[in-house]
DNA sequence: CTAGGGTTAG
């Protein structure tokens, strides 16, 4: 790097105005050059040895590049704090890079506030979406509202869809925002997406449609927003069909396409949407469209794309793309591991976690992984190792256990028929069992016929859900099984006296574009009787 | 220099 300094200070030629004029050229490309602390330290001494006018310029440079190449704000902020009065750049520049990173929010908002209180300098409107980006208090949104209309900038569309949105994100802040978004006087797309969004974020997605129905105009993003929300909520055939009517505004007469084609954003949610419904072919052709249309195969979308073949049961296409994936997050990982699990697939979920622990810091397993992993011995019948791995877990990874690790936990015992260490997990859960631990616990009770403990988990299961009467169905079925037909009837009787019916178990599959859909103990498919010799000779065969 | 949309688990 001296060296590099030495070859690169043509300022050092010139003179007077053009050399500051060269020093606005040059410092920037410099910066390009560096990649380390070090480098831009020595960039720094040159600078701040000249003691020149421009100093807020060249620490704005240098703040910006602390933030965004070398991620150390730390170091941005000494520069930031060695001016005597920082400019509105300097604020701005180093309250973005607080809000960008997501540990150091509450600074960015700390700064603001010191900021206001020195009454220098003055804020500008661009400031304000900056500082709401940082959300690190419930009630920053109302403070910030209140700077904003007292310094003026109350009417700019574009600070006002920045409180909206962040009045949106704080919990119950829903009706804020609509407020706000009622007196606006201009509404942009913009502002009626962020409004979407925040319905979509508390599962509001009635209010989602209907505003979405009112706007006047509508972009990618509205649409996406509208899609996104109702693969999160789990409206996932829904999604599919939003989808279908986003494509349809888009084709003209001629079948020619313009305006809101699909971007990757909404390929991603669509993928999830197909995953979920088992639409394989649709799956597809959204696969065709990615490549057609070039739409670059970032972690969102082959991420999508791994789940959405791995949940249609195309695993050796889920994991061709997962293997010429050559960037890997978390998710991708995470994807490949749930989706071999969710087949039964044992071997090959823990080879691809152990493939993973070969990167160690690099790639550190969360709940999700956890979740695949518990499953996968599940399926297998593996529960030392599910043990292992739920040790593992909490001891070495230091992961607080959701209830669903719980449910696998104990999934995995009760099939096994080792109650009493079901039972001894129960005990210990820092969480409230609920309906999944005692029924995986019940279906435990159901395979090795333990009728007390079977009692015990259907007596819980009825506390927690007492409309669900298919566990009371699952107790008297039980009873059959033992020929105990007096228990039988009393189970019955109690069922019917609470008009608890069971609600059927539904599962469906594409295939060759046709879906089939299949009701526990359901004997009105076509093919019934081809469907039941090839599950009977898969029993034998297991 | 400013505002909205994305993947995994349940």
């Amino acid at each position: 790097m001296a060296r590099m300094l030495h070859y690169q200070r043509p300022w050092q030629q010139t003179r007077g105005a053009s050399s500051m004029a060269n020093l606005h050229e040059h410092v920037p490309r410099l910066l390009e050059r560096c990649s380390h602390l070090n480098q831009l330290k020595q960039i720094q001494a040159l600078l701040f040895g000249l003691a020149h006018a421009d100093t807020q310029f060249f620490a704005f440079k240098l703040v910006r590049f602390c933030a965004l190449k070398l991620s150390d704000l730390d170091y941005g902020r000494r520069i930031f704090d060695h001016l005597r009065s920082p400019n509105i750049y300097l604020y701005t520049a180093m309250i973005t890079a607080y809000a960008s990173h997501p540990e150091h929010s509450s600074s960015a908002f700390l700064l603001y506030r010191d900021m206001v209180r020195r009454a220098r300098p003055r804020p500008n409107h661009f400031i304000y979406p900056h500082v709401l980006k940082s959300r690190s208090e419930p009630l920053e949104a109302d403070i910030v509202h209140g700077h904003v209309l007292k310094s003026g900038f109350g009417q700019y569309p574009v600070v006002q869809t920045a409180l909206l949105d962040s009045y949106s994100r704080s919990s119950s802040g829903v009706d804020s925002a609509r407020l706000l978004f009622d007196e606006m006087h201009e509404r942009t797309v913009v502002s009626w997406t962020a409004m979407i969004s925040g319905y979509v974020r508390f599962g509001l997605m009635g209010d989602a449609m209907s505003l979405f129905e009112k706007m006047p105009e509508r972009d990618v993003p509205s649409w996406n927003a509208l899609i996104a929300g109702c693969t999160q909520n789990g409206f996932f055939s829904q999604a599919l069909s939003i989808l279908r009517s986003m494509i349809s505004a888009s084709t003209s007469e001629d079948g020619k396409t313009r305006g809101n084609r699909p971007n990757a954003v909404t390929v991603a949610c669509a993928l999830s949407a197909c995953g979920h419904t088992g639409t394989l072919q649709l799956g597809k052709e959204i696969h065709c469209y990615i490549l057609r249309n070039g739409l670059a195969l970032d972690f969102y979308i082959s991420n999508a794309l791994i789940d959405m073949y791995g949940k249609c049961g195309s695993l050796i296409e889920a994991r061709g793309i997962f293997d010429r994936t050559v960037k890997r997050n978390l998710t991708s990982w995470n994807s490949m591991i749930n989706c071999l699990a969710l087949h039964g697939q044992t071997r090959q979920a823990i080879s691809v976690f152990e493939e993973m622990m070969t990167f160690g810091v690099d790639m550190l397993p969360d709940e999700v992984t956890f979740i695949g992993l518990l499953n996968a011995c599940t399926h297998g019948g593996h529960v030392e190792r599910g043990q292992a791995y739920f040790e593992a877990m909490t001891q070495d990874y230091g992961i607080q256990p959701w209830i669903e690790h719980y449910g696998c936990l104990i999934d995995l015992l009760g099939r096994a028929g080792k109650f009493e260490e079901a039972l001894q997990v129960i005990g210990a859960m820092k969480i409230q069992p609920d309906e999944v631990i005692w029924g995986s616990l019940l279906n435990g009770c159901r395979v090795h016929g333990d009728i007390d403990l079977a009692e015990l988990a259907v007596s819980k299961l009825i506390e927690l859900d007492p409309d669900n009467g298919g566990y009371g169905a699952m107790l008297a079925n039980l009873y059959g099984e033992q020929g105990k037909w007096e228990e039988v009837r009393r189970v019955r009787k109690t069922l019917k006296e609470r008009d608890a019916y069971k609600t059927p178990g539904c599962s469906w599959v594409e295939i060759n574009n046709q879906l089939h859909q299949f009701y526990s103990v359901d004997l009105t498919h076509p093919r019934t009787d081809e469907i039941y010799t090839v599950l009977e000779s898969l029993v034998d065969a297991g």
